[in-house]
DNA sequence: GTTGCGCCTTGATCCGGATCAAACGGAAAA
DNA sequence: TTTTCCGTTTGATCCGGATCAAGGCGCAAC
């Protein structure tokens, strides 16, 4: 694997240290994690990790986008997460990965072995909270993405997609979802479909057919313009508003 | 709702006292914890949350088997998660209810008001860690579920959910999984086609193929008789190794 | 007994998405 | 420039599971 160390201090980027782990750390517990972390870059398509390899750290994605998922011996392939700046990887306690990682764009993560983590777990709550806030937030992810497996259509399924990458977008770069609003795809149209649940032809096609019906606009192959926000959402098959009312 | 407050000191039963959260607990932890717990009862196919409502209490459920579900507008339903004795319902720091949460049978759950719980969680580590472990086993078990949504077959869904609930049943009544291994269906084929995003017709026709094929046999509707547990397993599309190779 | 009611099974038909196949378009390599 | 290649689109056909419909079985109420 053509990975390299490129940093060993005082990123300012590193989630771990700033965003995700340690938002609330002391300055003594930084200079702990500082003696323990690393940093690796992947290219575009490279794997991370493959499923059932010995992990010796832990992890956190700096910038760029890898997914999480399973492949069946047949070569059938789901999708089970989707890692984005901050997400965690990698699992406290356990000694083998379970499933395959890979970098969809170029990624840098930061590591930190696995051990002095877990012990550094045990002696700094702060850490152990925040994990536990991000699992349960990457559970109720799991849970809505159980719904857009088990029962929506195609179309519902592409939608339902556009709109979770059109709100994180959104929500990254202070933007409002009205209209006129525009994002670029980090996906292909087979991570898509393994994403979803489809085949890539579906994918095309359902996207085909959303731009047809003026729902999305695109831009290349890649870019989406959304002119109205909730005709997508409405799109979803989800409810109207998020769970929001009483 | 017919709930009532059944016990409110010394539940040898109790979950989170017991084997959930508290396993690690020191004594004078587990008192304060008997202050702020009470127990509720709820009959077969009763609700105990719906999704949206306000939640004055965490809970873990001490006997009997609930569901945690997500309804479309339209009436389509997904299980999304399936509630065994020591599980947790609700989530710290969350007000409101995200699924619909329902009795399959008899359930008895232990509530915690959800305030007192929360700042325990921060004066005692041990439960937040507690906590922890079983959500990233809960984030595990969705995303096996999420492969088997997104890309079994009908027949794989079924053999695959047999074998998750013969397992089960074998590690708990320290069973051997070996030849005429039997057991009983916790849910109905209705609640089976809601989890593995089927109708509760296809899951009829292809438990009737599995009997019909010998990989299976039943004892009235509901006992399940497995010959040969290899032959199960081969059926479920999964490695034969559960990943426990290299 | 018989009636009614859940829960389940089975049959006939339909249709959405998979599969097989071909061709397109843009970018990098030759 | 042309060639190659990868990601994508589009078309034709097939099939697995959904849908619609009828009937069976066990059980509790009457």
């Amino acid at each position: 694997m053509s990975s390299a160390v490129i940093d060993l201090k005082n990123c300012d980027n590193c989630p771990i240290r700033h965003r995700a782990v340690c938002a609330r750390c002391e300055p003594d517990e930084l200079e702990q994690l500082e003696d323990i972390k690393f940093y690796r870059t992947y290219d575009a398509g490279q794997p991370i990790m493959w499923a059932g390899d010995q992990m010796e750290f832990v992890a956190s994605v700096v910038t760029g986008i890898a997914t999480l998922s399973q492949t069946m011996e047949d070569g059938r392939t789901q999708m089970v997460g989707l890692l984005l700046p901050s997400d965690f990887i990698g699992r406290p306690g356990r000694v083998r990965a379970s499933y395959d990682v890979t970098a969809v764009s170029e990624v840098t993560i930061c590591c930190f072995r696995r051990k002095p983590f877990e012990t550094m777990m045990v002696t700094t709550p702060h850490i152990g909270q925040r994990l536990l806030e991000m699992t349960l937030d990457e559970l109720d992810a799991a849970r809505e993405w159980m719904l857009i497996l088990g029962r929506k259509t195609a179309r519902e399924k592409i939608a339902s997609l556009l709109a979770i990458i059109a709100r994180r977008e959104a929500s990254l770069h202070l933007g409002k979802t009205g209209d006129g609003f525009a994002f670029d795809l980090p996906l292909t149209r087979e991570a898509m479909a393994d994403y979803l649940g489809l085949t890539l032809e579906t994918v095309s096609r359902q996207i085909s057919a959303l731009k047809r019906d003026g729902v999305i606009a695109l831009e290349g192959k890649r870019r989406v313009i959304v002119p109205d926000f909730d005709a997508l959402i409405d799109e979803t098959g989800d409810d109207a508003d998020g769970g929001l009312l009483s």
